[in-house]
DNA sequence: TGGCGTAAAAGTGTATGCATTAGTTAAGCG
DNA sequence: CGCTTAACTAATGCATACACTTTTACGCCA
């Protein structure tokens, strides 16, 4: 965790940046200052100001001219606008690995998935369970031998990492997933791509839907008011 | 043009490599040395790092540690890779504008089809003719009513703009551009959704074959042979 | 002549200092 | 007593200097 060998320091912060993000220790909102940053990891305010400029592209931080860099704050209206994006080009990318994944990396999707299932029934390794999840999602990026869209998706993918710590991991939406997982792979190892992108995108678009109403329920508005209401099942499915 | 006001010593740098690279003073493949830019800008090289940092996040330029940042160069492989992306995404944002596009809109989707027509027919302003076409697309994109999937596709789009100079403007082209167009124009004001996105996709994944065919018989292929071959129509459009 | 090793040259990465601009507090005025 | 304004504080933007890495070039030896 502590491997700086080979990297910039201003790769080294970025990451560590990054890290302190996912991990809610910079919360969404959190002003970034230069100096403290830079005392903090022992470097000078230069190659944070890199850091933190990368980040900014990422999406990950906001910055305004001569003002304070701080962590992106997604507020319902815009999860929603990610995770309509996301689920869309999921989507296309497991309609296209239909098309394209070879043989050998179906049977490894199913492999996963009943990994997956093992530890779903024991229940004792959460972490496990969703490390294999991450696999799943991975393969089946790849498949699609896009390597624009693989990081476009993964992009998208990394704006949501700071609110996957409210995910609620209740065992009933848990076999929905397996559900749901189960029923991707039979459409891609079917070659079915039109199912297969039906099936991604809807899976996409229930773990959005239940993120923001997550959110909704358990954030206080404390914020401006804008008149808007989000209402359950909002993410738009195609067609 | 020489509009520097407001604006930070970095941000006017990267707007300013930007317009060089998309007016081919800046080909791909170019070595950016900080130095020089920086005395060519009158800064020095600290903003100049910083501009050269966000192009590489927007995918414009490329560095590697310790290495020379070099204008991104695209293969024709990247290139499909790029437009069976865009054309995926491009579609989608069709599909959610036939459905959300207010009846105004719409109608200033038929205005910018007419002027186009009306330019296109006299021919003497291919300029002008461009300008709308941009418009007609900026129009459909701001109906998805999704900022993300409109940054999203405007980003890919960036890094295709230093090879339209290479662009085909042959009649014969700009003939079917505009039966696209219309296409495209009467599934949006009729709301059939699936059609809209059909040919929109269609339209996207047309003009990224013509690109990438033109780039393989204008250029020589004096870098290393990969041995991949690419073909007419290689650009997959879904189901 | 050609490959290899070493040293000079060029270029990137980082630290530091100063200029400039936002944010803040206190004082003066209505 | 509240509002405006003006100085003060603090953080960002930029320039310069230096350390380290990569590249280039020259000379040596086979």
């Amino acid at each position: 965790m502590e491997e700086r060998i080979g990297l910039t320091q201003a790769e080294w912060v970025r990451r560590g940046i990054e890290q302190a993000i996912f991990s809610g220790d910079l919360a969404p909102g959190t002003a970034l200052e230069e100096g403290r940053i830079a005392e903090q990891y022992g470097v000078s305010r230069t190659p944070v100001r890199e850091a933190i400029g990368n980040l900014v592209q990422s999406g990950l931080v906001t910055k305004l001219a001569h003002k304070r860099a701080v962590v992106s704050r997604l507020d319902p209206g815009k999860l929603l606008e990610l995770f309509e994006a996301l689920s869309q080009m999921e989507g296309v990318a497991a309609q296209l690995a239909a098309k394209r994944m070879s043989p050998e990396e179906k049977s490894r999707l199913w492999e996963i998935h009943n990994t997956a299932a093992e530890l779903l029934q024991r229940g004792d390794d959460v972490e496990a369970y969703a490390s294999q999840g991450e696999q799943f999602h991975k393969l089946i990026l790849n498949g699609s031998r896009n390597t624009v869209l693989i990081d476009t998706i993964s992009a998208l993918a990394f704006r949501v990492y700071p609110y996957r710590r409210y995910q609620v991991a209740v065992p009933e939406r848990l076999v929905r997933n397996q559900q749901d997982h189960a029923a991707i792979i039979e459409a891609i190892s079917g070659g079915d791509a039109d199912a297969a992108k039906a099936a991604m995108q809807q899976h996409t678009a229930e773990q959005g839907d239940a993120l923001v109403r997550f959110l909704l329920l358990n954030t206080k508005t404390n914020s401006s008011s804008n008149g808007a209401s989000y209402e359950a099942g909002s993410i738009a499915s195609a067609s």
